[in-house]
Order: structure tokens, then C-alpha cells, then sequence
DNA sequence: CTGAAAGCGCTTACAG
DNA sequence: CTGAAAGCGCTTACAG
């Protein structure tokens, strides 16, 4: 057990009083060059590193991020999105010299859970990543006034900082998409309806019926929680409603809906079409190639850390709203042949920037 | 922004010094019933969380570990491995009131990141999932003397806390199932090596064929880096050299293997055989569902948390090695058939007592 | 059982 | 440009 450098050490070593290599350490311009050099080559000498708690302490910041993600989520292992989202937090916060705190929490967290998180001021903000609903730890964050931002907009609360995709848009546009292809019997399997992702794909499922006068059918409607499992078995019970298509509101869930037709002698996408949503790096290898919304999982997690960032520099700046681009990747899952061109052909122009087509190569 | 409470405050309110409600909160027992009473109360009443970095700053202790993982790795978005090692890790942390720091930290780590995981003092010790053999980590960590556990045995260091599985052993076994199933042209896909588990199950795979004096050819060995994509791409280069199985060092491998094997035409079980390692939970739902080395990824973690813990805490106790048990579960992907019965049926009893048999339900 | 005091290792006005 | 001093919010011997 090594014994740890301190300030005062380094000051004496150097000369000077601890104050001068404290402005050393924090780059105070007002320190004369020779003494600089001279503490920084003793620094250099004894690898010193201050101490990060005395420093958060006295200093008031700790340069450390929260990252709440729901635990027991199936997600969290049938899928990539929480490590990608990760990395992308990661990422951001190592270019920044923050570091990050994970809480895998249980989405109806303990009173206790909810304290540590917001109360330790072991970190300067927080991000949520868990998108429920009336997420209690919210609320708390909201009372307690420390910087947070979430990962997908509340409904509740407009006024809390947020970056997403245009989950309603993006699914407008993908539906088109097989409508246009002729498709009519399009089934959804949504995700959990107590997140606002899994609600605004449904959503935009609906707005796009109603934007082609279409009616819609409930029967074709199911709802799963984003992981492959879940995408099995609601397919399952959606083969006997015979759909012509199906548009699964996550690839994984998409990829279980696959196995599912397959066991059941469906091909894709001669009987059956289908298109997912992420666009995961498995979309594009599995057989036949997954047509998705593409949504950028990385730059969602590495935004809301910068976000975050400058909040807490800059607290007075108002809460900020973040809508990244999607793009709709044509594959082979969903053919490419208009089935019943009669009629069909009318060009709807979707009012979406953040949308833009793309054929993978 | 809400004022926080301070523990000076909570003793004004409560009518005791400070070094009271500091006993009060820190459950020490020298304390009268009453008082411990009136003070909780006000505690309660007034919602005050203790300061964790003071806490730490005073007590020398953070309650926080770090959790080291390379990253970059392929593995990491390809395959539930890390997230599942995550989450094994953070249940064991919340299971005792410990919270995780997590680094995704590039595994040629720059001299800085090391300086800030190993001297930050942000965390009481430091979980390496990272596994890589010679990590500079390692030796930064062991300069300092802090405590530290890592997934995976050390080579270099046989002295250090690690929590593994009999990767040798297990391949081993996995092999002879192949071997008594009358397969000979048993290729391996390997893991990077440069990781130790990717050294192991490649020293297991030849262990295997000189107990049945049985050669190895060197065109059967491909290595892998553990991902879906190397895989399938190890195994295009392995087809033309006619391999009746495969042994692929992670599930997901095998999974890109199977993808390579189907564009080729070749049916599994009937034209080859392919065993995997993990049983991640895609294992089971592939087509044909994969034969596995099912090993305990999620307990991996939580021992390695909680080793580390007691490592923390009773600091004398010398160092720790666990190795945890796997099994071979039989699933379709390799055939039950014995093919060339003659001569096959030696009972080489393998001397591992970690390694068990089960067939999927 | 309880309190006054020193100390954890820093930062940051305040003087000079 | 530099230092002495107060302070961040706790813990923990030391007295009593």
C-alpha cells in the first residue's frame, strides 16, 4: 500500500506554499512560468494525482456523471442498444474529463435507491435512460434542482431537457413505405406502452392510416418490451390474423418475429414483410437483411453527456431539446415490388427533416 | 436548486453535536436510545442524505469500485457478455450499498487514464473485465497497492485475485463430445489471443486431441476476436478446408459461423457440426439451437464484486482465486448420432470437477 | 453516552 | 505573482 502524494507534500518539495501548486494543478494563469515549471516537474517526478474527493469537496464539483438504465430490462442483454448507448455516454464524458457512475436500478426504485442517486452529490447530473413514464426518480431530480437529462422526451414534463428521434415521424415514414409497396394488412408489435418510445411508435403506426385514409385494424396491434423474446411470441399470435407485413418497433423484437414466421413456413418477404427499428448491427446480417429505421444510438448517449455537461457549466441555460435524425435502411426484408399499384401512388411528403432515406450498400 | 442539509444542521434541529447525529447515521451502537430516537426523527423529517464525498474524504472509504472494460471491443456490441457481466457486477454492488464507476477505457490505455482510474481515489478497489494479458493497468494497479480482481486469471501473475472459469477444461470436454460423436475434422475458431480465455479454450481444444492421440492441423485453427462478424468471416475461410465441426471459442461466432455455413449451403447438423461457449440466451433460439459451453456470466460478476468487497474491507486476506463451474449443454447444433462408431468409445474420464453435463430442457 | 477538536486533502477569496 | 487562512461536510480518537 502505497502511500498517497498530497498537495502539501508537492509543496514542499517545491518550495512553494500548497496554494501555488493547487494553481498549478488547476491552470491558474496567475502563477510566474519558472515556478510552474518547477512544480510541474516535481509533480511529474513523484507522479502525483490529487486526490479527486478533497478536490469535489472543496471545489464543489465532482466532474462525475450518473447514468441511470432500468435493470432487469430483457433488453439490457437481447439487444445492443444499452451498450451502444453506453459507449456513446462513455465516449463524451472521457473527451470531457468526467467520469461515469452506472446505476442499473429496478424501474420502481426503492425509496433508498432514489436518495443515493440524487442525494449522494457524488455526481454533478444525471442521465436517465430507463424513458418510463412518471419515473419517480423524475420527480425527485426535479425537487432536489440538480442538472439531469433524459433519454427520450417526457409527456408529463415538456420542460425537462431531453434528446430522442422522431419516434412518431420515423414510423410515419417506414409505414409508408410499405404502404406504398402495397402492402395493406400491417401488423405492429410495439414496444412496452409505458415508455415514450414504445408510445410514439405506435403512434406514428396510426398517424400514418389516418394519413392515407386507411382504417385501422386492433386485431393487428400487439405489444411487446423491445427484446427478441418478446417479438417471438406476439408473432406467434399475430400469424393466425394473417398480416402481409409487420413493422416491429425494435430490430431485436423484429429479429424474434423472423424466428417465429420461420417456424411457421412463412418466407420473407414473399409471404410476409417486415421492418424494425435501430438499425443494430445484427439488422443487417441475418437472412433476409432487416429493412429499419436507423436511429443513431451512439450520438444519443454521447449528446445527452455533453448536454449535460454544459448544463452544469452554464446552469442557468433553460432545459434543452435534442431531436437527432433517423433514416429509413431499405433491405430485403420487406421487397421491393409494388404489389397493388392501383391507387396507390399518391406522393405524401412526410413533414419530417430528420428523416431521410437510405439503401444500405 | 435546493439547499442541501448539512450533518451541522441536523444537530442544531436535533438539540446534539454533530459528532452525534455523525454516530446516529453511522448505526454506532454508543449512542442513547432516545437520542437516537429524536435525531432519526428529524433526519427522516427533513429528508437529509449524508454528503458522500465528505463521508469518503473522512472516513477513507468511497463505497464505490471501478469497473474496468476494454473499450472498442467488438464484443462489447455484438454479444450480452459485458452487459450481463454488468449487471452481475452492479446487483452484487447495490446488494451491498456500493456503487459502480464504470470505464470503457481503450485497452492501450493513455498514461493519464490509467493515472485516473488507479489514483483518482474516486473508488475503494477496481474490477478488469478487460482480460487483456500484460495490461499496463495491471502493473499500475499493483504499483499502488490498491485492492483490485480480475475476470480471468493472469499468466504473468498467478498471485493476483481472479475470478475465472476452467476455460481448458471446459473446451475439453466440449471436444470429446465431438470426438465420441465420431466427428475428426474439428476446427476452432479462437478468441483474440491475446486475452487469456481466448489462450485457454485453444489450449483446452488441443489438450483434447493429444489425450485421444488423435494430430491437430493447423488448418483448423482460425483465430477469432469473439465477435458475430469474425466469426462468420473466419469460418468463409475455414468451409474450403472441409471441416466436419467446429468449436467456436463464444456463442456469438458460432452464430456468424452458422450465417457463413448457410450462405454455403451447408445444413447443421447433417453436413457439419458447430459447439459454441457462454450459452448467451440467443444460444437457445438460433436455428439449429446451438450445443454451448454454458458458463455463469452473470455470477462471474457478482463474485468478482463481492471478492473485491471483502478484499476492501479485510485487506490482509491474501489474494483470491474462484473458478467457477460450467456445462456442456447439448442442444441440436452438433448431431447425437454416432457417425464412425469403431474404436470411439474410449471413457476418458476428464479429471474436472467444474465441468458438468446437462441437456436443455 | 456525548461533545469539542483535530483532521481528511483540497480550493479560493483575501491580503500583500 | 504568492502565501496564510478559512472552509467544503464529514469521521474519529480523546476526554469526560
Amino acid at each position: 500500500m502505497n502511500h498517497s502524494m498530497t498537495l502539501e507534500e508537492i509543496a514542499k518539495l517545491s518550495g512553494v506554499s500548497r496554494s501555488t501548486v493547487s494553481r498549478v494543478i488547476n491552470d491558474d494563469p496567475k502563477v510566474r512560468q519558472e515556478t510552474r515549471q518547477r512544480v510541474l516537474q516535481i509533480i511529474q517526478q513523484v507522479n502525483y494525482q490529487p486526490n479527486a474527493l478533497a478536490r469535489s469537496l472543496a471545489g464543489g464539483r465532482t466532474r462525475v456523471l450518473s447514468l441511470v438504465i432500468p435493470e432487469g430490462v430483457t433488453r439490457l442483454f437481447s439487444d445492443p442498444y444499452f451498450p451502444i448507448l453506453i459507449q456513446g455516454v462513455s465516449m463524451a464524458c472521457n473527451a470531457h474529463d468526467y467520469s461515469v457512475m452506472l446505476w442499473l436500478a429496478d424501474p420502481d426504485y426503492e425509496r433508498r435507491t432514489i436518495s443515493r442517486i440524487v442525494q449522494d452529490k457524488l455526481s454533478d447530473g444525471t442521465i436517465i435512460a430507463s424513458m418510463l413514464n412518471d419515473d419517480p426518480l423524475v420527480e425527485a431530480l426535479l425537487e432536489d434542482g440538480s442538472p439531469f437529462i433524459l433519454i427520450g422526451r417526457n409527456p408529463t414534463h415538456e420542460n425537462i431537457s431531453y434528446v430522442d428521434v422522431d419516434n412518431q415521424g420515423s414510423t410515419r415514414l417506414a409505414i409508408a413505405h410499405l404502404l406504398r409497396l402495397g402492402y395493406r394488412r400491417i401488423a405492429t408489435i410495439t414496444g412496452p406502452q409505458n415508455m415514450i418510445a414504445g408510445l410514439d411508435r405506435l403512434e406514428g403506426y396510426k398517424q400514418a392510416f389516418r394519413q392515407w385514409d386507411l382504417p385501422i385494424d386492433p386485431d393487428l396491434i400487439v405489444e411487446g418490451d423491445f427484446s427478441e423474446d418478446s417479438g417471438y411470441t406476439t408473432m406467434q399470435r399475430l400469424i393466425p390474423r394473417r398480416p402481409d407485413a409487420v413493422f416491429a418497433a425494435s430490430d431485436y423484437m423484429a429479429i424474434g418475429a423472423l424466428r417465429a414466421m420461420r417456424e411457421n413456413g412463412l418466407r420473407v418477404p414473399h409471404d410476409i414483410a417486415i421492418i424494425g427499428f435501430d438499425d443494430v448491427p445484427m439488422a443487417a446480417r441475418i437472412d433476409p437483411p432487416l429493412t429499419t429505421v436507423r436511429q443513431p444510438i451512439q450520438k444519443t448517449g454521447a449528446i445527452a453527456a455533453e448536454v449535460l455537461i454544459d448544463l452544469i457549466e452554464f446552469p442557468k441555460t433553460g432545459p434543452r431539446r435534442v431531436i437527432l435524425p433517423t433514416e429509413l435502411v431499405i433491405r430485403g426484408s420487406c421487397g421491393t415490388a409494388i404489389r397493388t399499384p392501383n391507387e396507390l401512388d399518391r406522393t405524401d411528403q412526410p413533414d419530417l427533416r430528420t428523416t431521410n432515406f437510405v439503401t444500405d450498400s
